[in-house]
DNA sequence: GTCAATTCACATGAAAGAGACCACGGTCTAGTG
DNA sequence: CTAGACCGTGGTCTCTTTCATGTGAATTGACGA
């Protein structure tokens, strides 16, 4: 229905730039993935053995981000639960849980409660002891025979934040079970993240591994032509422009999301503009839209003492004989912000986590340093370009009303 | 001049507290028959 | 008698604080040449 409703206002807004854009979201799933049969088919024949109610090996999936590894997996398992759904059997079930989701699946109780409310229980987001959900789990599932297959994807995140012990419960968790089996599927970003996991997990957990390399830039090419041909009215794309994208997502290991992101953004751009035609220019354009965006995004949604601590950092780099920026500076710059904005001030232990926080997330570059015997403290620089320092200047000021 | 000890100014860890949520079970209250 | 309102308890989760320990090189100061 909304499909339909898009064209119909699509075409009363005179569009012609994009024939149908929801081709270049992220959530689309495209027919056909190119240049990842051999994966398709690793995956296939590893969990084909779901279709007969047979336990399969755990998998674990390794590649960057835009590698299309959540893509494969969502489509074998999907072509699997449709073939278990014509022999009318009910042997299987797939549940697919984003761990990265904030407030959905980043705690080990809330990745079971996200699995069981996809089974059809129901559990409520908090207040219940941690091994009754368990509990709860193993009752309903165990009720009959069946295969159970968990894909958790940015399994990496989550065990970041929650130690590896669940993922240990979750493997071992098949000897307390009499009918169901469960086997998972992890999908993870980080390579090295098998190394750092608990050697009795990474054995269970590992049984089966999968790597995904990173599309080159031709790859990207043929992907983004492809999906191009569909989002675009014809004669739309100037030369070069695919190439143009795919080479800078190419710079960005291979990131295929981001490729399709640059050309749709690129799109809106033209499109806002008036212009007829997608032209190499707007790439640009868009790629430091794309980047401006992300930091305005994340500065905007930050708590405020994280935003407190921002301004401290960004009124001394604004100070010309400032050239280098230490954390005790940043933090009496903060409490005097404080002082004044009548905020109470966190303790400095807190606010060296705030300012590491910030270097993950790019928007400063912090170098822990030894001054000798002015002691050790992390050199920060912020990592802002100029076209976003006024508009995010702008944003502290108005959400902090100073 | 050389070399180890010292020292600074934090980094980094671990543990625990505060406060917000929430479920569950028991008790109280008011409405109903 | 019963449904719903209203606690109190016990659990999770996030953000912080408190207490402890770690750390790399400039500086110091003892030592020997």
């Amino acid at each position: 229905m909304t499909v339909k409703l898009n064209k119909i206002f699509d075409s009363i807004a005179g569009n012609i730039i994009f024939r149908d854009k929801s081709v270049l979201q992220i959530n689309h799933t495209p027919g056909s993935i190119p240049h990842r049969d051999e994966q398709i088919e690793a995956v296939a024949s590893i969990l084909a053995p779901s279709l007969r109610g047979d336990r399969v090996s755990n998998l674990f999936v390794y590649g960057k981000t835009g590698t299309g590894k959540t893509l494969c997996v969502q489509y074998v398992t999907n072509e699997i639960s449709k073939r278990v759904k014509e022999t009318g059997e009910d042997v299987l079930k797939v549940i697919y849980v984003n761990c990265k989701l904030k407030k959905v699946a980043d705690t080990e109780y809330r990745i079971l409660a996200e699995i069981i409310n996809r089974l059809g229980g129901s559990v409520p987001a908090t207040g219940l002891p941690t091994d009754s959900v368990y509990n709860k789990f193993i009752e309903l599932i165990d009720g009959k025979k069946q295969v159970i297959l968990i894909v958790l994807d940015e399994i990496d995140q989550a065990v970041k934040k929650i130690s590896d012990s669940f993922l240990y419960t979750l493997t071992r968790l098949n000897s307390e079970l009499k009918n169901a089996q469960i086997s998972i599927v992890g999908i993870s970003n980080s390579l090295t993240f098998m190394d750092e996991l608990d050697p009795r997990v990474r054995s269970s957990l590992g049984e089966e591994e999968l790597v995904f390399p990173p599309y080159n830039a031709l790859q990207l090419q043929e992907i983004l032509k492809k999906r191009a041909s569909e989002a675009f009215n014809e004669g739309i794309l100037s030369e070069g422009v695919i190439a143009k994208c795919a080479a800078f997502a190419a710079r960005e290991h291979g990131d295929a999301r981001r490729a399709l992101d640059l050309l749709r953004v690129a799109g809106e751009l033209a499109e806002r503009s008036g212009i007829k035609k997608l032209d190499v220019v707007r790439i640009d354009e868009a790629n430091s839209k794309i980047e401006k965006d992300k930091m305005l995004d994340i500065i905007e949604s930050e708590p405020k003492q994280f935003q407190l601590v921002l301004f401290a950092i960004m009124s001394l780099s604004q100070d010309e004989k400032m050239n280098k920026i230490f954390t005790g500076d940043i933090y009496n710059k903060y409490e005097e912000i404080c002082r004044k904005t009548k905020n109470e001030a966190l303790t400095q232990r807190r606010v060296s986590d705030i300012v590491a926080e910030f270097d993950m997330l790019g928007l400063i570059n912090a170098k822990v340093v030894s001054k000798g015997r002015q002691g050790r403290t992390r050199e920060i620089k912020l990592m802002l370009p100029e076209n976003v320092r006024n508009k995010a200047r702008e944003i502290l000021i108005e959400s902090l009303n100073l």
